[in-house]
DNA sequence: CTGTAATCTTTATGA
DNA sequence: TCATAAAGATTACAG
């Protein structure tokens, strides 16, 4: 898969290094310069990014800025997210505050604030952080692939989905075809027992036949694998039965 | 903000260096230990921690548990954290995972999955941002402890064994049993449909008569809960039918 | 989670 | 119509 789809963000005029950054990944990302007031990178309309720096955040602590700019930052976007760039060893040693005080910081801005906070090393990093939300944002946005292992607070549909996924030869996508189409797992194995491959006069397998005949991406390999693991069957060949 | 009131944590049994770390602090916070099936440390009955060294943390993202644990923690406590602990360049060179990968996954679990993130060098820092959350918990918000045994997620190893499994009610030891008996995914299913549930005079429900009678372990839940998700409603209240 | 490889479906094209 | 090729999409697997 190659996810060529352009993603776009509007950046703080300030930020010259992170611009300088995002030219060389053109290909990715591309960004308009803005004079932001309460964000450094905005993703989208819920979406924003304070970014700040090891030396920053002590630094906006210290003056009592930092939760007064979060604050309104959750306020304009509901997705409010802080990149604490580089705040490494250096960084606690060099400042007098003390460290208490700091992951006191931390752990408000965190689970008490709601701001999702995302740690990077560096710039660099950050130019990535920047672009698989953008990417999610932007690109992903609704295609939610629930990993297999929480039964738990799925919906219905979801539940069906998951079921159909490990059910039958299919991923994500195709399991979600088949339950908006089927509704019900055994709807949709029924639907596959009542789909039959089609052949051509010299045996070689063409196309389908079926319930499954109208969808998209469902093709004769599917069914005689589903049909094989769900049935038991294996030979389907009917070459010269029907002349 | 010197905090004279002791705070009061429940931790893992497995985290032995943490504890030799509180002992240390005994003045501030005390612990007691269990075993705990869905956090490593509980702060309160709403909040709990998960705590990941850097390469707990890749591993985890590779053989795909952070997601499941994760969303457990939330569904038991409100406010889910996750401590990443000493998640520095070492780690990030030293695993041949893909940086985009793991900073993608920092993004999802923290403003996708809204787990709160706190980073932190070391286990001693841990230990602050333990002492911080607690205090802000018990201290400043009166909000009480203690423990809750948490509901515990079915025991599922080896999720390798077959499909059956996606069935709700199901884990692998039924699903073996389903199969030794039916052969079939198909079969299991065709067998589900064809079991009736038995009830009462009253209308409540009894037990069950069909191809899943003989078989220990399957009784009118099974069915019930099985069939609503297989073939959706089921109004197979049929009592006064059969005398 | 991401990136790449493998697999499958669909469309296009020539015999 | 059939067979093959190319293009597009999805899934499988490794890191």
């Amino acid at each position: 898969m190659t996810q060529d789809q352009q993603v776009h963000v509007i950046i703080d005029n300030r930020e010259r290094k992170l611009m300088e950054l995002l030219d060389k990944r053109k290909d990715k990302i591309s960004y308009e310069s803005k004079q932001l007031d309460v964000a450094d990178i905005v993703i989208s309309e819920n979406t924003a990014i304070e970014r700040k720096t090891g030396a920053d955040f002590i630094g906006s602590i210290m003056d009592n800025r930092l939760f007064e700019q979060l604050i309104r930052l959750q306020d304009v976007y509901k997705n409010a997210i802080l990149i604490l760039e580089g705040l490494n060893d250096d960084v606690f040693e060099s400042t007098g505050m003390n460290i208490n005080a700091i992951y006191g910081v931390l752990a408000k801005v965190s689970y008490v604030l709601g701001v999702a906070v995302i740690p990077t090393r560096n710039l660099e990093d950050t130019v990535i952080v920047i672009e698989r939300i953008a990417y999610r944002e932007q690109v992903k946005k609704g295609s939610s692939v629930m990993s297999r292992s929480a039964p738990k607070g799925m919906s219905k549909k979801e539940r069906r989905s998951f079921i159909i996924e490990g059910l039958i030869d299919s991923g994500p996508k195709k399991a979600k075809i088949l339950i908006d189409r089927f509704k019900t797992p055994y709807k949709v194995i029924e639907a596959i027992k009542n789909t039959e491959i089609l052949y051509t006069r010299t045996g070689n397998p063409k196309g389908i036949n079926g319930p499954l005949k109208k969808l998209q991406g469902f093709g004769w390999k599917f069914v005689q694998k589903n049909k094989e693991i769900l049935f038991g069957k294996t030979s389907t060949q009917k070459t010269l039965d029907d002349l």
